[in-house]
DNA sequence: GCTCGCTGTAACACACTTGTCACATGAGCG
DNA sequence: CGCTCATGTGACAAGTGTGTTACAGCGAGC
């Protein structure tokens, strides 16, 4: 039985009160995610890329470095560049907040805050990852077309039936091409969090998808120990 | 894009204090917008339903009835039923927020804000909402006529009798045909938003147009695990 | 009152989808 | 060269989605 229990999503808190990283950390655990900390921005910085979390909660007052200069690290460093990124501001920050936004910041809340608002949160941008910004619903790659709205995926003009989750799959890496994907983040974005779902589920829909697609197969490349990756180029 | 010249878009704002209408409109005005605004719950949705805006900023608290209630009656509403709307609420409003999510404001954003944050959302939002409605009033499809303000249907010139329900659920497949339409979504449109109608009857309503389309039938396309579209070509 | 048509729900059947397993293959490594 | 482990492959049972039929409530019109 090599069914193993899912991965838990890594937050990394970063905030100079120790209360305040108790509070939110409590009530993250509580929601079943995996909880790191830092208190100042080098320190978070270096768990960051360490830990490689998969969002950070970031206070905007920070001791020494501050939580923006922490922003705008982050996205330059390429480990940590795409990791979504949740500001906490004092309220009437309205200027901030917008730098925050524009520097990459993908939310914020105002404290004081209410923990379930920040969960939710941190749940909502885990799940709009998966779509990335601009997320292009119409995708062509040589003979390999890729329609959303639609839900069609044609080779050489052939029309291809894909089922939903095969067709969930291919979006997926094709979206993010270029960029290995975990097992365990195809997972979580194509089957939905709450899936206890064996790691191997994915091979079989991979190799379902590779027999569909018929010569356009070769855009999916397997990383061995990996994961899997849509061509890019 | 095309290059001919773009017609403005409407944003209805509402907000019972006049200042803070003024500010907005003021703000949405520069950056492009034609503005019309409304004091209270009641011309919001009489404003809604007869200059049909492409977005509405809507403040939570207002006299008699208030901004959760004027978006639940949006939505219930047809024609403005699938309008994005952005909520404002004082701060600490923190459960209204989350409700006001979960009852289909689209965004929000908290008092005090900066004018040029909540035009920053306005635009984001209409991105997302993306592509113009093609909603031509008289379609035709090979051997399939549509009439909508006739409320007519013909098939191989043959009348085809509908029900109110059947003839719009058929007009708003085929004004987005193309597109796989969810269930949820037919129910928001065509059933206006009672979140308390089973998906299930979607299946049945569809599989009486089918039975009454006849031959025309094969233009509805069932997508297993998606939704419905009507085939386009 | 009654009937009739429309609507939403329930129940069932069937085909397709899906997650898992067992085994085959093959890459990487000493 | 041979071992080990990750991945590819084919098969299968359970689960799920949808087509289909039937039926009850309800309002309109007579």
């Amino acid at each position: 039985m090599s069914s193993e229990l899912r991965v838990k999503q890594k937050i990394l808190v970063v905030d100079d009160e120790p209360d305040a990283v108790e509070l939110i950390a409590f009530n993250l655990k509580a929601a079943g995610f995996e909880v790191i900390s830092a208190m100042d921005g080098e320190s978070a910085l270096r768990r960051a890329r360490q830990e490689s979390p998969d969002a950070i909660v970031l206070d905007l007052m920070l001791p020494e470095v501050d939580g923006l200069e922490v922003c705008k690290m982050l996205r330059r460093n390429s480990t940590t560049a795409s990791v979504p990124i949740i500001m906490l501001t004092a309220k009437a920050e309205e200027v901030d907040r917008i730098i925050g936004l524009e520097l990459g910041a993908d939310d914020y809340v105002t404290k004081p805050f209410s923990p379930r608002e920040l969960v939710l949160r941190v749940k909502n941008l885990l799940k709009r990852q998966g779509a990335p910004e601009g997320d292009a619903d119409r995708m062509e790659f040589g003979e390999l077309l890729i329609d959303v709205p639609r839900h069609l995926v044609t080779v050489k003009d052939r029309s291809v039936d894909l089922t939903a989750t095969e067709f969930k799959l291919l979006t997926v890496l094709a979206q993010r091409r270029g960029r290995v994907q975990s097992r365990e983040r195809l997972l979580r974005d194509v089957w939905n969090y709450d899936s206890l779902i064996d790691t191997r589920t994915v091979d079989t829909h991979l190799r379902r998808l590779r027999e569909k697609l018929g010569p356009a197969a070769r855009m999916l490349d397997t990383v061995r120990g990996v994961g899997y990756r849509f061509r890019d180029s």
